[in-house]
DNA sequence: ACCTCCGGGACGTCCCGTTTAT
DNA sequence: ATAAACGGGACGTCCCGGAGGT
């Protein structure tokens, strides 16, 4: 749960969409399409290599492309991270919606949602080049959007929705809950990573929500 | 909770001084603290700035040195970072050694053991930096030391007295349980980092302590 | 006489100039210009310093470039070298072809080649700074084509050539004749070039050639 | 024939060594082995590798000492590749001496020699080392003595002996016989040690001798 | 006198992220 | 959108002094 939420509940974006200018030029067309080809062809060199390790030149020839057209469509390469990263976070608001839209109880629903959370992280290219540019921070520039806020401050109210349906064990802070489950979460999706390259990541997340559910929720 | 151990009890570091000889040559003395210098320096550098960041230059720099100097002590910058690593390792073992040696029931211990940990994590740059590189590891080189399974290891060791000795709640993998408290603090510990420069980690660990041992040990 | 010939013979440059397409893309012209400027640079400098002593700072202040402008047309050093002894091989085959195309007997024919050979290694820049580089090849890579060997076999064709029109002496091996001409020449040319850088080059290969014919030709 | 002779016709060493002090200290004893030793190393990493891409270290790791160890007994690299030429230099004279004492015809004489300093060429480390740092005497600096000009020098007096002694064909200049004597002797082993590392030096010599001593002699 | 240890600058190569001319 | 050129470092490594032991 690497990303700095919005906050505001999601949008769906559906509804977005139809706001959207219905006739867009051509040319504006292929140059997204190239934008979106050279994100994916930096999200896998990112997830592969990390952001110092790739080049501009790596980039150009993943694409097959030559750096001046890369150049054409991003600023620098902190840019092309910067939006690995808007994308990364992209994605969440429709799984939130989508996860409440199921109807279960709060706790139900959180466990829903990561479980859901967990097979982007191990799946989708650009959810996982984001988590790690995340983790190599530092190492870009100070202009990524602060991470795991956005989702403490979502499961927060989660798990206060929990706490008012009554299914949160006497004594567990709905914040602490939520950012303990946001920092074990990291830490299972990073360790996983590392050994074994997130193939294993959804059994343990697996052993990590029995246990961590077993102690936040109230006892049947 | 970062380190491949070694395994094999800590050898009390006192006896073996007593042994060494008193009289060392003075240059060799000169060089070790050098050495020593380097390495701290180089620890301060790559915690703040991550491995590729920080370069020969930076690191002399920070030691007052010519990079020269620092190239008799050292081949390459990638053996610098492995000696912050062995050295991020290499104290773990006296600490663990001190907590078994308080006497407590095992899930104290570990208790015992892991607040020690944090504490090293908060204020230890040595840890602090070995912990970073075993981070960015693949931007290293594949030279360093698996990290996590050693602490998994020891750790499920611990968690099996626990289980002999009637202490952990029926249904709980000690093997699980280590995996899930190895992972679940290097997130703890990366979080607390990204956010307050592990300024709030005893806190953090506090919460991601009483919420797991709750789950993991049997009800009183 | 220091160069790998290609074996084949000189193909007809102002008729495959006739062939060549009109319109050539500007930029690519350029490029080439550059390119050639920085081997005549380069060229320069390895005749001069040698290989080990040019750096590519060098020779990019040779040219009135930078360093990355060099390293854009060049990916190394030792490529640079390469293409000098490259350039230094090309021009042979049609100074071959022209000799051959005077209609002299064949020991006059290699008279007349050598004699314009060494005047190449008197005042052709590329021509001098190849057999440098060839004399130098054991610092520079293993990459570059083995020398003499071509001007070898060329010889010795053109020897036994002489011997079927009658004109070796007696006892005389086209072979051997041909090994010998080519080490000869390279001495005197490297004599030449430690002692008067070259200047009187012309008059110590006469002094060879006057020796090394009356021996090799039939009494007339 | 590569070296710069000191013109004075050879002085017996037997003779020399009665000059020297008889007595010397032991310590000088083992500094000038160590020296020697020093000379040896550098030389066989001189023959293999050239003077720019042998470093102190290299020399130092050769003899098993250190660094500083070396430059105790010479100032920097170039001090010892101008031993190692000129202990190449010093052997000369006794081998013409030897020649000449065998009360052959001048130009026997002549064969007998540089028949000898073939031999010398591949089999002598330090002759070789010498011949290949003259061949790189630019890398170095400008303070290796000229090479070329003693043995040309020795050669034309040998050759004007000849000469008077009614050897020479008509019309052979004592002073180019002996110029191109030493120029296609070095390129017979240059272009011997560039394509067979010199064990067919002999072979390529005596061609080259059979050709030049018909063109020089006179006819019997 | 001979040798070791430790440290000091100085480059050389390579490559990278970026603009300028086309 | 491309091709060409620009600076700016980073790493490594080399040649070489001084301080001091033996």
């Amino acid at each position: 749960l690497e990303a700095q939420m919005t906050g505001k509940s999601a949008t769906p974006r559906v509804l977005s969409e139809e706001w959207a200018p219905v006739e867009v030029r051509p040319q504006q067309d292929r140059a997204a399409r190239t934008r979106s080809e050279i994100i994916v062809a930096a999200a896998r060199l990112f997830d592969y290599k990390g952001f110092p390790a790739t080049s501009i030149s790596d980039i150009a020839d993943e694409v097959g492309m030559t750096k001046g057209a890369v150049y054409f469509h991003f600023r620098n390469k902190e840019d092309i991270a910067l939006e690995v990263v808007r994308q990364h976070y992209a994605g969440w608001p429709d799984i939130i919606a989508e996860a409440k839209s199921e109807g279960l109880p709060p706790l139900e629903t959180i466990k829903v949602l990561v479980n859901r959370v967990a097979r982007e992280f191990r799946d989708n290219i650009v959810v996982k080049a984001g988590a790690r540019l995340q983790a190599e921070r530092n190492l870009i520039g100070a202009s990524l959007p602060r991470p795991y806020v956005g989702w403490t401050q979502i499961l927060t109210e989660m798990f206060t929705d929990a706490e008012e349906a009554g299914q949160l064990r006497a004594g567990v802070s709905p914040a602490a809950a939520a950012r303990t489950l946001v920092s074990a979460f990291h830490g299972v999706q990073h360790v996983s990573d590392i050994l074994t390259g997130r193939t294993d990541l959804i059994d343990r997340w697996t052993e990590l929500r029995e246990l961590l559910f077993f102690a936040i929720a109230a006892q049947p």
